[in-house]
DNA sequence: TTGTACGCGTTATCAT
DNA sequence: ATGATAACGCGTACAA
């Protein structure tokens, strides 16, 4: 039935229907003074009528820009990472641009692949979740890409997060107003800058009561906060509250917890980070610091088109985060 | 310091500097045999030593084509999508394209703006994950599209799920032969194609014992889990389990139950659906129908693929589901 | 206010 | 086996 594939029409039909040059349908569609009232009603009817719409590779190649941007994330399949995708493709479908998703799986081969996406002319601009810039990435300008939760170390890379050190001072120190004083503490990945920015709070909060003891590490996962929590509830002095850098290792921490005939918030009061959805849904419900996901990245959205756009990269500015009281502490 | 911003090598470079021409140099990047061993080599050579990369936008001016696939889902937060989202992007990106995502949130108008992506050109084909095909997409072929997890009513196009009716058959079978007769059931929301595939298979597997005063519908979040599952506990002859069409809303009739003071499993045997990652972790463990969500991606990306490259769509076939029982029922 | 004509970086056709 | 060159569809000097 349908031979001809409608052969999608292009600026030369609308402006034949419209009786008038491609030049003037191009200014009439991206808005130029430069022509008449009764002429653009004219070529707007032809592009109602037709159903035109501009072929974005073609004005890309023109325009040398894509209208495209790449988010590069560790894990998509991550509730954080989901929702902070969401306020992203917010803003920027908001101002007519493209997102573009790119799973590292935290592989440096994947990485660099994606990068590559960047030289081939297909994004213009990159928001970085994964808490460092791609090696590839190393002459690009720091005013195409954004990062989002973790601050990049080395440069000038503009960052959307929160107040991490001051959100874990906020955790350690509701905890120990419940009179808590033996606090362990389950961070995330050892030598990233997130990990060592809440570190640095509990150390703070816990001050002559710190104990390097109660500190481990995991790799976000239940299964990690699980492991990292038998570690310590297997020791003779146990801690009687634990700390944690995301909800995933709060769960874990708490079946661990569960696995040693321990009660919570009883026996130990467990506080996560993040609040994702599961957070307040989980048996005990769980007491998390909120960080305001989609804002976090319509923000990074806003902050890198405007950069696209010439504008200056602000000045690093933290969003407020929120200690929900739940049950499990 | 970086006064003049690199300026993009294009191929004109690469061939001058092989000394060759841009054809030649398009062939050797293509794998095309008419180059002798020799100038490829020396192409190679230049390609290497400048790190030039192909302008994928020119090339898909010139092809038509732009080696993007674009995922629409309605909501990528959700856990279920994004391990989709990941088989798809495992096996675009092996195959050299790239994914767009798209979340609608389940709204018309952000369906539409997004459709309008397809129209311009920056996407060759679409996976839908919504259930249905957009109204703008009316006249782009069936070819060019492939759905996943929802079968599409109304015409042609590629599905890539489990068998829905089979699994809803195998977990309330599962509750039966525990025993179980009074089993509700608490589907997705109502008039779409997957829920009625599960609520058949639950029909049909309860018999005679069916009752639909039993059946209730929910937006597959918790807190609508939760409401149905109360409104059948307020009444007087209460269910013993109730399978739930996915996680979500199984932890909210886990919930539920808990605040009628009903233990799970002893009081009420519940049974999830997807297997996302946390229905392991829960406070008891689910018991639920796993899909194998990344081989579900893996395999629309591939059928998808193929399609665009001209291949026929394939008779649509079911991938395995798992029941996976755990300590919920 | 409008039209003509060139170029964005590739690939494919046609010569050679 | 290689080279010259015409598209692909659009935006914008420049001319009118």
């Amino acid at each position: 039935m349908d031979q001809t594939p409608p052969a999608r029409l292009k600026m030369t039909d609308v402006a034949r229907l419209a009786g008038v040059s491609v030049a003037t349908v191009s200014r009439a569609l991206s808005g130029s003074v430069l022509v008449s009232q009764d002429t653009r009603a004219r070529i707007e009817a032809a592009v109602e009528a037709t159903g035109y719409v501009v072929n974005q590779v073609a004005a890309g190649l023109r325009l040398q820009r894509s209208r495209q941007i790449l988010v590069m994330l560790p894990d998509i399949a991550n509730p954080f990472f989901g929702e902070v995708v969401l306020g992203i493709e917010e803003e920027a479908q908001h101002q007519g641009f493209g997102v573009l998703i790119g799973n590292t799986g935290r592989s440096p081969d994947r990485e660099a692949a994606l990068a590559r996406q960047f030289q081939t002319g297909a994004v213009d601009g990159l928001v970085l979740l994964t808490g460092r810039r791609p090696a590839l990435l190393a002459d690009v300008p720091a005013s195409r890409m954004v990062a989002v939760s973790e601050h990049i170390a080395d440069d000038s890379i503009a960052t959307v997060s929160i107040d991490n050190h001051a959100a874990a001072i906020e955790a350690v120190g509701y905890l120990r107003g419940l009179g808590h004083r033996r606090i362990a503490h389950i961070g995330g990945p050892a030598g990233n800058v997130l990990t060592a920015q809440r570190f640095q709070g509990y150390r703070d909060a816990q001050g002559g009561d710190f104990d390097p003891r109660l500190v481990r590490y995991g790799d976000y996962s239940i299964a990690s906060g699980e492991a990292a929590m038998r570690g310590m509830l297997d020791e003779a002095a146990r801690p009687t509250a634990v700390f944690c850098s995301n909800d995933e290792m709060a769960v874990g921490a708490i079946r661990a917890a569960r696995a040693f005939g321990i009660g919570v918030p009883a026996g130990l009061a467990v506080i996560g980070f993040d609040d994702i959805p599961f957070a307040g849904a989980y048996d005990p419900p769980l007491t998390t610091v909120r960080q305001p996901r989609r804002q976090m990245g319509r923000l990074a959205a806003r902050i890198l088109l405007a950069a696209l756009a010439g504008d200056e990269l602000p000045a690093p500015t933290a969003l407020p985060h929120l200690l929900v009281v739940r049950q499990s502490s």
